[in-house]
Order: structure tokens, then C-alpha cells, then sequence
DNA sequence: GCCTTTGTGAAGATAAGCAT
DNA sequence: ATGCTTATCTTCACAAAGGC
């Protein structure tokens, strides 16, 4: 009966070390595999650990070490595929340098990254990759740095905060979308983004707070500034969080500009919801509105018409992060860099051309 | 005297138990 | 109520022991 599930003191070194009849350093250098030891010991701590079923105690390890082989990741939002996408890329760049990844989602709330940042500092995560909710508020990050913790900023960069930061080429990106629609004889051209709305509306791009967000809408309106078109920034609208929202979002806009209205949404939950909208509406793509999404997202591609995207190579830009953060942890020699990820536009079905 | 192998003891954060 | 000690578990720097 001494099998049963009855609560019992875990396995430890001096456990093995007893049962081999060597000292616990001894035993702890076999079961660590470090330092140097004899064969004929090897076997009997060897031995003696597979008999009493000793396991490692990761807690006193890393509280030895001072590593916990733990990378620390906090998204934006967790159900959107663009998080799921990198987080697969960090994840597969840390497995392959020996780390674990815990995530923790902010929902885009600065408190709850906050948080979520001061609970993975105190589990002593070796590094950190945040997507910062708001490029304006760094106290907590500047925190992350004092506490001499790596840190990656993810998908949105914050110059002043002078970290590593990965990120697609969010202008560029932008400005091929839009010249395309451009291209394609569209003149009512709006751009759709789930960023909180602002109060009063959006007067200055500057205010807004997500580095990728901005820089998207900036090429946005270079180029409908270069293209001569009136009044560009009364054409980026935001506040698009929910179906519902959205709903409201592509109601105004089409009720300021009759079809036919091009559309550019700033993600892809944003480009499904839009989607759904004209659907519900009984307006028809592209013939009734033409849209282009951010991110070459599973749907994208198996709706009738099929759409348009910014293929953002997610994957790669969290491999990239992973890889970087790893380096940091490694304290390799590196300059601090923004490294950008180069996006293409995929052309599918959901842009009609028009003849003028 | 040197090299290899093995042992000793401290560090690290926190809480329970004990003494003042 | 307060401070002190101890226990937790692993790793590592250093010390010791044994063989040549």
C-alpha cells in the first residue's frame, strides 16, 4: 500500500545522495550533469534516482540560479490571430534556445499589462516581450529595465525607451494598400481601426497612442494627400471594438460617403467584422465596397470574394523577437534596433476597378 | 607538488516556529 | 508585538583527500 496517492515529502538530492551513499554535491553534479565526476558514481546516483523517482525541483533550481528559463510574454489580445501567429514564432525561437514562454494577455488595457508585467517580473521570468497597449505611458517598462530584465517591445516600437523593438514596416505597408485601391480608381477611401475612439474625434495623428496604428494611418493619409484627395483625416476611423461598434463604424461612413467606398481595415478581427457588416447590410463586395485587410488571416482567404490582405509574416516577426530577447538574455553585444519586417500585399478578389 | 575526484557550506526568498 | 532562527532545495566556489 505504500503506492497510494497519500501526500508524501518530494524527492530531493539529499535523498539520492543517501540512497548512493555519496555526499549531495556529488549527487547533485550527476543529476545536473555539471562538474566532474567518476563513472562508477555516475551509475550508482544514476541508480538510486531512478529507483526513488527523483525529480528536479525547478523552484530551488532557479532559485539557485537565478534563472528561471522562462520568457515572459504579454499580448495585446489574445484572440486575435496576428497574437496567436507570434506567439507561435516567439515560442518556437525560445523552445529552440532551451526557454518556456508564459503569456499573459492585456486585452489592450494599460492596467491589466501593468499587472501583467508585475506578476511575470516577480515570478522572475529572464526576459520579457511586451506589446505595449500605449506607446505614451514607459513607467512601467523603464521599470523593467531597472530591475535589469531584457525587454522586447513587439510590434509597436517606443524610441524613447531606447529597447529592441520588432515591427512590421507599418507605413510602407500602408501606403501600398492605399495606392493600390488608389490604382484601382478608388477616390472614397477609408481606413478602420479597432483603437479606442478619441474624444472629439481624431484632430491630430499624433494622438494616437499605438505606434503601429499611427504609422499605418500616416501613410494612409500621405497618400491621400498626394493623390489630392480633401480632407483626409476625416476618413480614419476609429472605435471599431466589437461587431456592434463596427456595425456603426461602416453605418456613418457610408451614410457620409455613398458606394462606392473603399475600405482598409487595421487588422483582421477589424476586416471580419467589416466583412460581416457589408454582409448584413446586403452590400456587396467588391462591387458595392471594396476593402483590403492587415494580416493574411485563415478566413481571408475562403470568404466569397476572397480578400485582399497585407501579408505581415507574423510568424517571422515573433521568431525574430524570441531570437533577440534570447540574445539579450545571452547578453551578446548588440546595439539597440528596431527591426522592421517587410510586408507584402497578397491581390485577391475583394477590390473592384473602376472605370472613370 | 600536481591533478582528479569528492565533500563542505553558503546563497537565495519566504514563512513557520520559537524566544524575548 | 517583535525579532531571530530554521527549513525549504539546488547550485557553485572553494576546500580536502587520495593517487601518482
Amino acid at each position: 500500500m505504500e503506492d497510494s496517492a497519500a501526500p508524501k515529502r518530494s524527492v530531493t538530492v539529499a535523498d539520492v545522495a543517501r540512497a548512493a551513499k555519496v555526499s549531495k554535491a556529488t549527487a547533485a553534479r550527476v543529476l545536473g550533469g555539471y562538474g566532474v565526476v567518476s563513472d562508477a558514481i555516475k551509475e550508482q546516483v544514476m541508480a538510486a534516482a531512478a529507483a526513488l523517482e527523483y525529480r528536479p525541483n525547478e523552484l530551488a533550481r532557479s532559485m539557485s540560479t537565478g534563472r528561471s528559463g522562462i520568457i515572459g510574454v504579454v499580448v495585446g489580445d489574445i484572440e486575435n490571430a496576428f497574437f496567436s501567429l507570434a506567439v507561435r514564432g516567439i515560442s518556437d525561437a525560445a523552445r529552440l534556445a532551451g526557454f518556456n514562454v508564459i503569456i499573459a494577455n492585456s486585452g489592450e488595457q494599460l492596467d491589466a499589462e501593468k499587472s501583467a508585467v508585475d506578476l511575470l517580473i516577480g515570478k522572475r521570468v529572464d526576459g520579457l516581450i511586451v506589446t505595449p497597449a500605449r506607446c505614451d505611458s514607459i513607467e512601467h517598462l523603464q521599470h523593467v529595465r531597472r530591475a535589469g530584465v531584457p525587454l522586447v517591445l513587439f510590434d509597436r516600437s517606443i524610441p524613447e525607451l531606447d529597447v529592441d523593438a520588432v515591427t512590421g514596416d507599418d507605413r510602407d505597408a500602408a501606403i501600398a494598400a492605399t495606392r493600390h485601391l488608389i490604382g484601382q480608381g478608388h477616390r472614397r477611401l477609408a481606413y478602420v481601426s479597432a483603437m479606442e475612439a478619441l474624444d472629439g474625434g481624431l484632430t491630430d495623428i499624433a494622438q494616437i497612442s499605438n505606434s503601429a496604428v499611427r504609422e499605418r494611418v500616416e501613410g494612409f493619409v500621405s497618400v491621400l494627400r498626394e493623390t489630392a484627395l480633401p480632407n483626409p483625416l476625416h476618413y480614419v476611423r476609429l472605435g471599431a471594438t466589437d461587431q456592434q461598434q463596427t456595425d456603426e463604424v461602416i453605418r456613418r461612413l457610408l451614410q457620409d460617403a455613398p458606394p462606392p467606398i473603399a475600405l482598409l481595415a487595421s487588422d483582421s478581427l477589424v476586416g471580419l467584422r467589416i466583412f460581416k457588416s457589408l454582409q448584413s447590410l446586403g452590400l456587396s463586395v467588391p462591387n458595392d465596397v471594396s476593402m483590403i485587410s492587415f494580416l493574411d488571416a485563415d478566413w481571408a482567404s475562403v470568404t466569397v470574394p476572397s480578400i485582399t490582405v497585407v501579408d505581415q509574416r507574423v510568424y517571422e516577426m515573433g521568431k525574430l523577437a524570441g531570437e533577440r530577447l534570447v540574445a539579450r538574455i545571452e547578453r551578446k553585444p548588440l546595439a539597440v534596433e528596431r527591426l522592421q519586417v517587410a510586408t507584402s500585399l497578397v491581390i485577391r478578389s475583394s477590390v473592384a476597378t473602376i472605370d472613370r
